[in-house]
DNA sequence: TGCCAAAGAATTGTCAGACTTTTAAATGTC
DNA sequence: GACATTTAAAAGTCTGACAATTCTTTGGCA
């Protein structure tokens, strides 16, 4: 592990670097220890605060984790799919949040993925992944909902389908593209009969997911992004003519 | 901006915490400026490398940048496409290569997701798209082609398709999928004879495209998935095979 | 002998203070 | 008004120190 002596960018970023490249290049296995930061420091010829900046780097990507105590220090960590997860989701949620991605191009992505996940869903469904579709529906029915909870239900029917499919890379995937979608739908008013007309397609959709008929859950997975997109539009409509009377 | 005084995380973990809340939240938005390194030490009541290394945390994660000099400072970042996408890219490929995942199903994963962008990449793909995958097929065909350099124009050819569906959203998604799966790719050893019939099924994608044909796109993608796995095992059972000889 | 408690050592976590480098604004000069 | 110089603010880095944590070893006791 070297760092380039020429290099314009931070010591800590280059040290960063060489170390996150060892980990993906299988130099440093999971479980691996590296060595302590003063011997870090010794072999990069920095301090140890600038090793340490370097580690946290690390830290923050999951990449390593650190224990105090003799024979403790950084460890490789294995990246689970938890951590993979959550930063999916960060970054996804920051990406749409940032970026003045329309309201339609990320639920396109959204729906095209989930689509995707259909036919093996509807193959491998488990009576565990049904009940909780189940158990979503009739809490989304349920009077006196806020739109953030019925939102919040509406991602976790939505990741009980994904789950359903029974591979893990896929939910992992498709979890940043379902939840980073989330503060988007929060901007939207479900009206009652809206919040009615998105629990009969999350009905067929269980329905078809009971039936294991993937053609069908595609089907209503259609009607729900068409549905979705323009119920959208018109929230979006009706809040561009206020803000143009006021 | 507060951090829990009887958390017994690391000070510099819980103040990027804080930092990192205040941005997904907005309170904090693109180009805003932190306060200085001096000033967010004296906010937090902890020493300067700390918040430093705080800072460090957030940079790895491209959510802020840092700026020397006068009216220099760490500036919330934009995060672009590019740093989603390189991250995304990181995440999976470690994601994959720590823990055991079955090359079935990752491939399961991958080509399930790069069927759904085949409609809207039929519907929407440019000359520049096509002309693209062309040239890849073509470079793949050439002879003395290492089998890395046979999987990293594979590897571009199904980006093409992928970003010819016109959705960044989707092409962000999909590239962890793709790209993830090279190293994994690696380790299969293409002979002549198997390139003949990858190049085969990418040329068939291709007319497909052109011809805005997305049913035809996905039976080759289809094929393609089963070509792969079958390849796959026939190669990791000779290796078995081997290896209970020796 | 066997077990428990205390000492010791290794290592990360945090702090204080200083110095260097970079950068942009302010100032001065022609 | 344009260009060079000064200046100040801020990140980048280093040194040295001490605190907190945790495993190992040792010592004492029954």
């Amino acid at each position: 592990m070297k760092i380039d002596p020429d290099s314009t960018a931070d010591l800590s970023a280059q040290i960063a670097s060489a170390i996150r490249d060892a980990i993906v290049s299988g130099k440093l296995i999971v479980g691996d220890r590296l060595p302590s930061e003063a011997e870090l420091a010794e072999h990069f010829a920095v301090s140890r605060p600038t090793v340490r900046e370097a580690l946290k780097r690390l830290a923050a990507q999951s990449l390593i984790r650190t224990q105090r105590g003799a024979f403790g220090g950084a460890f490789i960590n294995r990246l689970s799919y938890a951590d993979a997860h959550a930063q999916q989701i960060t970054t996804s949620t920051l990406l749409l949040g940032m970026n003045d991605i329309s309201f339609d191009t990320a639920c396109e992505a959204r729906f095209a993925m989930e689509r995707a996940c259909a036919h093996l869903a509807a193959e491998r469904r488990s009576p565990d992944h049904l009940a909780t579709m189940r158990a979503e529906i009739t809490r989304q029915g349920q009077p006196g909902l806020t739109d953030e909870a019925f939102c919040a239900s509406d991602v976790a029917f939505h990741r009980a389908l994904v789950d359903a499919a029974g591979n893990p890379v896929l939910s992992y995937q498709l979890a940043g593209a379902v939840e980073a979608m989330q503060p988007l739908m929060n901007m939207i008013t479900f009206s009652a009969r809206s919040r009615d007309a998105i629990i009969a397609l999350h009905g067929r959709i269980a329905d078809a997911a009971q039936a294991q008929d993937g053609a069908l859950i595609i089907a209503a997975l259609e009607e729900l992004e068409r549905y979705t997109r323009q119920l959208a539009q018109s929230v979006f409509n009706a809040r561009a003519a206020r803000a143009n009377l006021a």
